[in-house]
DNA sequence: AATTAATTCTACCTTTAGGTAGAATATAAA
DNA sequence: TTTATATTCTACCTAAAGGTAGAATTAATT
């Protein structure tokens, strides 16, 4: 019951960036020391986030990385999918293959509201 | 954002047996069949089910599985921490390291409810 | 005593998330 | 034009979850 930890550092990068203001350039160094992730998978993560089109990246001498769009138009929920990390309205908490109104699992009605609420939370 | 397959399979397991009754054994046969999981897995599960207590093992040529305790006495919780499936009070849903009312981390807040409600459903 | 059908044990194999190494490329500044 | 410092790319390595194979053990039935 926890996002995948590459998940989690998208967040923590983009919340950090936006925090800080957009007016200037993160480098991936200040990046991975303030957020105490590691250089190397930094930078993996921060070329995901530039092909999903959260960040733009200026190379070279004075580079580093800016959001692309305004922190307000993120949704979390557009970070969660591009790390395959949200799942559908109507996936089973116990992994059934059908698992509606009709033909509930043993969880399904209490799972309904947690979900909903996750759900909002997201967004 | 979901249980472990492991852990999904364990609660269909105990389910199934809950629901039908623990008058009778339950082999690993008709368990995997049933509950559509492959025999060797599902065994491998079972001797871990074994092994936590939530379920007694009858060998022999008619023997099975049955229930060690009263459904009623299975808490959800129990599942989870013999799988290694609980997240603890406070666990940060972004992984940082301290996060605390003191010490917030941008989610916190949000997460208090859902975290709150999926913890009920667990009990 | 042999057979059969059940659980148990040990040891692997496979896939995926997480993470690292090192070279290549880009660009501002000296 | 060289150097320094940034991002990018390709290719691995590692650990853990998920899953399988096959032989060993147990015990009722024949």
């Amino acid at each position: 019951m926890q996002l995948h930890n590459t998940t989690q550092y998208a967040i923590r990068i983009l919340s950090y960036i936006a925090k800080n203001g957009n007016e200037r350039l993160y480098s991936a160094k200040e990046l991975a020391k303030e957020l105490n992730i590691s250089y190397k998978f930094l930078t993996k993560i921060m070329m995901k986030l530039v092909k999903a089109d959260f960040v733009n990246s200026i190379k070279g001498r004075v580079g580093g990385y800016e959001l692309k769009k305004e922190a307000k138009e993120i949704s979390m929920i557009d970070i969660l999918i591009t790390f395959d990390d949200l799942d559908s309205d109507t996936t089973c908490i116990l992994g059934i293959g059908l698992c509606d109104c009709n033909n509930k699992c043993s969880l399904h009605d209490q799972w309904l509201k947690p979900r909903d609420l996750i759900k909002k939370m997201y967004q």
